[in-house]
RNA sequence: CGGGACGUGGCGCAGUUAGGUAGCGCGCAUCGUUCGGGACGAUGAGGUCGCCGGUUCAAAUCCGGCCGUCCCGACCA
């Protein structure tokens, strides 16, 4: 392509800088515009780019078996209403009605669809299956942010394992883990792999795929010693024993006045560390008040109380909400004597003695509190944020805590979506049996974004040559000067007959400025062609990487470039 | 959903406090000079000041409502 004849809209308003982030350096660059919140336009290069993505997880996937598909992107109610899920997802479902006011759904995965479809499966002996599609996806996120990491429409290659046993579930999804480890080395993408929750997703295991990168938006808990990883989301620790020394054989009520909070209770006289304190949280769970009882000094994790508790809907309690069913209000609020609601605790509260908690009645609290002999726990679940340094619950060293991009998610779905589509095979006894199935999901634009988040520098984007928009860029530098033009137009012809993907630029424009977008939009390679080397029959190669550049002869250019090729 | 900020040529912004001829930088067009690391000069084009309503002789500016965008938090498949 001819730089002067393409759509490469970068802008030089300001410079490039290594503080910002990858979606601004898309922006300049001339990759992608945003037309709405979470909407944006992939423009020439930045479709380039994707198109090269999509064609690395398509190399992978078919090298593992499976068969691309492309299904609606638009689904009748009904198919979602039959697995449940179109009251299960709420408001991240996009919901539209046609002429006839059908309801309508705009998809935002394709598990329904893909069972849909494997109804037609018959026998065992056309099992297993993997199906896949790269599709777009309609998500109606609260808050889409971050330019290509969290949109509302966005391409995903997903895919869809049908077994007949566990066995098999298991081969499908370690097929997978195989080709998205491929695909993550051919983006140049460092990936952890970490426990996840299933969120609505349902399912036995799931596994994500993390970039750690301070942009994420997801909380990685990694082991350095023993490398076991979760998200925050299913993370666990190993706890330190706590000595409570001896309780009081009833609970004492004191007076609290204006305490609050577990920090104000810590600090006044007489009472207690934030690690002798039960906070009690309460919770509305599918129109259920439930309380929740953390240590003091630990927090909520809340999509744990919602994989625990399976609830589709789950907010804080209003104010008065909790003065009605308590009689007091939050700050002095405990689970001691209470039996009408439903009482989930964490795990750090077991066994524990000698704790302090809110009275139930404003401005007091209870001291000598022992957990089991006190409250009626309904149910014990690991609720607690899991913060960096703390002991690693397989082997004990310090965890590390940082931010990552979640790239992929892989799922055991087991047979949920078999059962409700009705998908079914016969055995080799003539008996039904019901498909397994798993999911795998893998963002296009977002891995575009994680690349460009972990390969940039001060000068722009760093492309690795696997998705690079171009391979080469020649700069010719002085387009009135006619043998350096020609020799331009000869290495580019050249380039192109030898199947480089190569972009010529013959803008007439300052070195200076050619250079700078070069770098800006990371092109892998430039050749810069000018009267000075020309000269002695040479040219400069320079590579984007490093910015090292090299004389090369004239003639050993092609060769070169077709070398540093995969 | 809670908190905060912002909407003014293509992009980035000033002007709003105190109502009175809509400005600056970049980019764009033409010409000239220049050109191996984001050149310079000259001349131009381009804006219903987010939308609707109100106040006023007069509104980018004051008032009311709405819409949109961004940031923090919550949520997130």
């Amino acid at each position: 392509m001819r730089w002067s004849q393409a759509y490469i809209p970068t802008l030089r308003d300001d410079p490039a800088d290594a503080e910002a982030p990858s979606h601004k350096l898309l922006v300049r660059g001339g990759f992608i515009r945003q037309l709405m919140a979470g909407h944006y336009s992939l423009l020439p290069l930045g479709q380039r780019v994707r198109l090269k993505v999509m064609q690395i997880i398509r190399e992978e996937m078919d090298a593992i078996g499976g068969q691309e598909c492309l299904l609606p992107a638009m689904h009748p109610a009904e198919i979602w209403r039959a697995t449940g899920r179109w009251d299960i997802v709420g408001d991240e479902l996009f919901r539209l009605q046609d002429r006839r006011e059908a309801d309508l759904v705009l998809g935002f995965t394709h598990e329904e669809i893909f069972a849909t479809l494997a109804t037609e499966l018959t026998s065992y002996r056309q099992l297993p299956q993997i199906w896949y599609q790269i599709q777009v996806k309609f998500r109606d996120e609260p808050r889409p942010k971050s330019g290509l990491l969290r949109v509302r429409e966005f391409s995903m290659k997903d895919s869809y394992s049908f077994d007949l046993d566990a066995a098999g579930l298991d081969r499908a999804f370690e097929a997978h883990r195989h080709a998205y480890r491929n695909i993550f080395a051919r983006l140049d993408l460092d990936t952890l792999e970490v426990a996840a929750s299933s969120g609505a997703m349902g399912g036995s295991d799931s596994v994500e795929f993390m970039v750690p990168t301070d942009a994420g938006e997801d909380d990685v808990l990694h082991c350095p010693h023993c490398g076991y990883s979760a998200n925050q989301e299913k993370s666990d620790s190993r706890l330190e024993p706590i000595d409570d020394g001896e309780g009081l054989t009833v609970p004492e009520e004191f007076p609290t006045p204006g305490i609050r909070t577990i920090q104000a209770l810590a600090e006044m006289e007489g009472g207690a560390a934030p690690e002798r304190q039960i906070k009690t949280l309460v919770y509305v769970i599918d129109g259920e008040l439930v309380l929740v009882l953390l240590r003091g000094d630990h927090a909520l994790v809340e999509q744990k109380l919602r994989d625990i508790t399976g609830a589709t809907d789950l907010r804080p309690a209003h104010s008065e909400e909790v003065r009605e069913a308590m009689g007091a209000d939050p700050g002095s609020l405990g689970a001691v004597g209470v039996t009408d609601q439903r009482v989930i605790a964490d795990e750090a509260l077991t066994g524990r003695t000698a704790m302090t908690t809110g009275a139930n009645v404003d401005d007091r609290h209870l001291r000598g509190v022992d957990v089991d002999r006190d409250i009626s726990v309904s149910q014990w679940a690991n609720l607690r944020h899991v913060t960096g340094g703390e002991p690693c619950v397989e082997c004990g060293t310090p965890l590390e805590e940082f931010r990552a991009i979640e790239v992929a998610h892989i799922f055991k779905l087991g047979t949920k979506y078999s059962v409700d589509l009705g998908v079914g095979v016969l055995d080799e006894n003539g008996k039904t049996q019901v498909p397994i199935m798993g999911s795998y999901g893998i963002g296009v634009e977002r891995n575009m974004a994680a690349v460009v988040e972990t390969h940039r520098d001060e000068h722009g984007i760093v492309w690795p040559l696997s998705i690079a928009p171009y391979a080469v860029v020649v700069t010719v530098l002085k387009m009135d000067d006619e043998a350096t033009v020609a020799a331009g137009e000869q290495l580019y012809d050249e380039l192109r007959a030898a199947g480089v993907e190569v972009l010529l630029d013959d803008r007439n424009e300052r070195p200076g400025v050619k250079f700078k977008d070069a770098e800006l939009i990371g092109i892998p390679f430039r050749v810069t062609v000018g009267p000075r080397g020309l000269a002695d029959g040479k040219v400069e190669f320079t590579y984007r990487s490093s910015l090292e550049t090299v004389p090369v002869a004239l003639d050993e250019v092609v060769g070169k470039v077709v070398d540093l090729l995969p």
